[in-house]
DNA sequence: GTTGCCAAGTTTTTT
DNA sequence: ACTTGGCAAC
């Protein structure tokens, strides 16, 4: 039982906060919800909030925080860490405390109750490229067409529906038309193909400990009473899935549970849950948050204490003003008042580009001044940050060209290429042998005579004897010949058995054959798979610095592995804890450890997230999304491509909802900048190689203006560089035309029978007809290059009156 | 089994 | 515009 809270902390916890952060750092018992604004000094509540608990006497072992991102775990600890240690000289009070993401947490304790959970504890995680590849595969599988039934969209449909937790069955049962009948057919199909490979992919992680701790009483027993503290940050970014996670692990306070919480409402003690977020910077209903968690919270736990962080410690008084005006403007939104002590400051500027390119070389001049200012900013404190990942190329070319570091926060950039993506296959392959994803990506690379013929044969095989596909090859050399298969291929997946059998000691991962540790494991892997000399080749035959690249990359993860090693500390996995082994049959050291290293160094990686790549110990200008931008801070920032189209996103234009969320997302940009603020659009931007004109962004018009300063460059001829726009044809211009639109879904943009329109190449035309549908077509009679079907979408046609 | 050309799709945001 | 996948020819 946790002690009784003493009503004083350490006066040094307490020291520098606010009345609010002093009460959030106390209120250590029952449940209770932070709202914290932008700014308002987070993340230092948190940790000495967590500080506060373990000087307390509570075990550090039974606290359990989850954050965002691994990067936002990663500092926490930290900063706990050296709170801890500043107290009294003793580093090592906080070992057992448990700071992950929801991800991480799932993944380790799928591992460990992997039994319970189902699964095979050396599952891999699929990312979306390898769910990608098994979908095309399942719908190949079952006779449909990948082109009705693209995998993209068949995933997105699936994605929404797990974390919704509604599995295959579930779906099934409420599928009422065509559409969903034929989706459940692929969504069970699927299933059961990723829980052949031994697989899961990222949404699984949350749904199977969702339904583990939902069905197994005794993991839940286990669980809950290890973590008597939970504390969840970014909480209005959390989806259903999370939210069941969250509830079961804190135990219900009364009757009320949420809607897929089958248990019986037990009379648990008042759980110590805290949960902290801003509504306001909700940016990720896409992908299935739902806000309505946190607003919901204080009925979920009645009796919760709230408390509202509202001063700003990090903005000047013109950037907090800027924020609070636009995103006043939302309507479904608790509204908090946002203030600072601080006054005076620049204004916010905006300005108008006539290009992307005048766009980059304004921002990076105003960077470079900024650093050569009297206050000399350096690089590490000033950002970029844009609506979609396209707009960076552009400032990068700027970056370089005017000599100014710069980094881009894309955290799986690196393990994205292809050299990369093949090397990890083998070491999923190495890690888990029913892996048939990862077998059929390398199985052939680089070809060793295991081509498309034998492994459609091999597969069949598998498939029929419903067993993984190394298992068929490893058993053609012992007891069976596979019937009609060439000999010389029979041979070839001998060599590759082989090859596979030593790395892995067959399969105990013990011998003299075997690495000795796991950057020697990569090392071997990429020597000894052949795919070292592949690239060796082809780097030399081509001559090319792409493919002298992959050497290097090849090499940088074997150093990836090696500095994984040495910091990858067994006591921080949160599955492993005192007592644990009581309850369950152990699994520890059931694993060889290099197996173990292993899985959970595959599982960093497929765990990564684009702002845990943010490194401000580099000085350089980072460059990222406006989601990546979520909980950093700069002393200096700009945000590009503030246009309708991309701010709000084209795709985002639908309904109010999304667009108040791509308000949140235009907020939560400028409420990173401490000091600065650059807010850019551009006239004319080159879209797949067209220019066009752009139409400004509503959200500028809801700026401040008392506190901006705009400032219009876009018709301001400078002498720089020869990016002279050039006018398209005059007749696109004024009344003759309105700017291009993106015919939506539900409104083909006015596109109809009869209407004259304009085509960048084609030149003026008639439409003849359209068809309708997300991807309409529209038949168009031109006037000099005869009838083309053009996909409305692409097609960049201007309807011309 | 490999190479090279043509057609099609692509662009929202990500754990 | 630019990449990727499918397919035909070598």
């Amino acid at each position: 039982m946790p002690p009784s809270p003493p009503t004083v902390a350490q006066p040094s916890l307490l020291e520098g906060l606010t009345e609010p952060q002093q009460r959030a750092v106390l209120c250590t018992e029952g449940p209770l919800l932070v709202l914290a604004a932008a700014g308002s000094g987070k993340t230092r509540v948190i940790t000495r909030r967590i500080a506060h608990l373990i000087g307390m006497g509570v075990p550090p072992w039974s606290i359990l925080a989850l954050t965002f991102t691994n990067k936002a775990a990663g500092e926490m600890r930290e900063r706990v860490e050296t709170l801890l240690r500043g107290a009294d000289g003793n580093d090592r009070r906080y070992r057992g405390l448990t700071v992950t993401t929801f991800h991480s947490l799932c993944a380790r304790l799928l591992r460990r109750y992997a039994e319970a959970a189902g699964l095979k504890p050396e599952f891999s995680i699929y990312d979306s490229g390898d769910q990608w590849t098994l979908c095309k595969k399942t719908v190949e599988a079952l006779e449909m067409s990948t082109s009705n039934w693209p995998p993209r969209s068949v995933l997105a449909t699936i994605s929404a529906a797990k974390n919704e937790l509604l599995d295959a069955a579930a779906y099934a049962a409420r599928a009422g038309d065509f559409y969903s009948k034929s989706l459940s057919k692929i969504y069970t199909a699927y299933e059961k193909a990723l829980r052949a490979a031994g697989a899961v992919d990222f949404d699984d992680l949350l749904v199977l400990t969702a339904k583990l701790l939902r069905d197994n009483a005794q993991v839940r027993a286990e669980l809950r009473s290890r973590w008597q503290y939970i504390l969840i940050d970014e909480y209005q970014d959390t989806n259903h899935a999370q939210l069941v996670i969250a509830t079961l692990l804190a135990g219900e306070p009364t009757g009320k549970k949420p809607k897929d919480d089958g248990e019986p409402a037990a009379p648990a003690a008042i759980p110590n849950i805290c949960v902290v977020g801003d509504p306001d910077q909700a940016i990720y209903g896409w992908r299935g948050a739902d806000i309505s968690n946190i607003l919901q919270f204080e009925e979920q736990y009645p009796g919760a204490k709230v408390i509202t962080l509202g001063e700003n410690f990090r903005s000047t008084a013109p950037i907090l003003a800027v924020a609070d005006k636009l995103i006043r403007n939302n309507k479904r939104r608790k509204h908090k008042d946002l203030f600072t002590s601080k006054h005076g400051g620049e204004r916010v500027q905006v300005t108008l580009c006539r290009d992307e390119q005048h766009e980059a070389s304004l921002i990076v001049d105003w960077m470079k001044r900024l650093q050569s200012g009297p206050e000399s900013t350096p690089w590490r404190e000033m950002a970029v940050f844009y609506r979609t990942n396209a707009l960076s190329r552009v400032m990068e070319d700027a970056f370089r060209a005017a000599g100014v570091p710069y980094t881009i926060a894309r955290g799986t950039a690196f393990y994205e290429r292809e050299e990369i993506k093949n090397a990890l296959s083998y070491l999923r392959l190495v890690a888990n042998r029913s892996d048939d994803v990862s077998l059929s990506r390398i199985v052939n690379m680089p070809t060793r005579g295991i081509g498309e013929a034998s492994m459609e044969r091999i597969e069949l095989h598998a498939r029929q004897a419903g067993s993984p596909i190394y298992a068929i090859m490893a058993a053609m050399g012992k007891d069976r010949e596979l019937d009609s298969l060439a000999p010389r291929a029979t041979g070839a997946v001998g060599k590759f058995v082989e090859m596979v059998e030593e790395w892995t000691g067959g399969g105990t991962f013990l011998g003299s054959k075997v690495p000795t540790s796991l950057s020697d494991l990569v090392e071997r892997v990429i020597k000894e798979s052949g795919l070292e000399k592949m690239y060796d080749t082809q780097a030399k035959t081509s001559g090319s610095d792409a493919d002298a690249q992959r050497l290097d990359n090849l090499s940088e993860l074997v150093s990836s592995a090696r500095q994984f090693e040495m910091e990858f500390d067994v006591d921080s996995d949160p599955a492993e804890f005192p007592g644990a082994d009581v309850l369950m049959e152990g699994r520890k050291g059931d694993a060889p450890p290099l197996l173990s290293m292993l899985r959970a160094y595959l599982e960093s990686i497929a765990l990564v997230a684009d702002a845990d790549t943010v490194d401000p110990t580099q000085g350089a200008v980072t460059l990222m999304t406006l989601h990546a931008a979520k909980g950093l801070e700069f002393s200096a920032a700009a945000i590009i491509g503030l246009e309708e189209g991309l701010l709000p996103h084209s795709r985002a234009q639908e309904s109010e909802d999304q667009l108040e969320e791509e308000r949140r997302l235009c907020f939560v940009g400028i409420t990173r900048a401490m000091k600065h603020l650059q807010i850019t659009s551009a006239k004319y931007r080159t879209i797949r190689g067209v220019a066009e004109r752009t139409i400004r962004s509503r959200f500028l018009e809801e700026f401040d203006p008392q506190n901006t300063h705009v400032s219009d460059q876009a018709d301001v001829l400078s002498g720089l560089e020869g990016t002279t726009w050039v006018e398209p044809s005059r007749s696109a211009r004024g009344a003759h035309s309105e700017p291009a639109s993106t015919p939506s879904a539900s409104n083909n943009g006015g596109f109809t029978a009869g209407t004259k329109v304009r085509h960048p190449q084609f030149g003026l035309g008639t439409i003849k007809s359209v068809s309708g549908g997300s991807q309409a077509r529209a038949v168009v009679q031109f006037d000099g290059v005869g009838v083309k079907t053009l996909v409305l979408e692409y097609a960049r046609l201007q309807i011309v009156r």
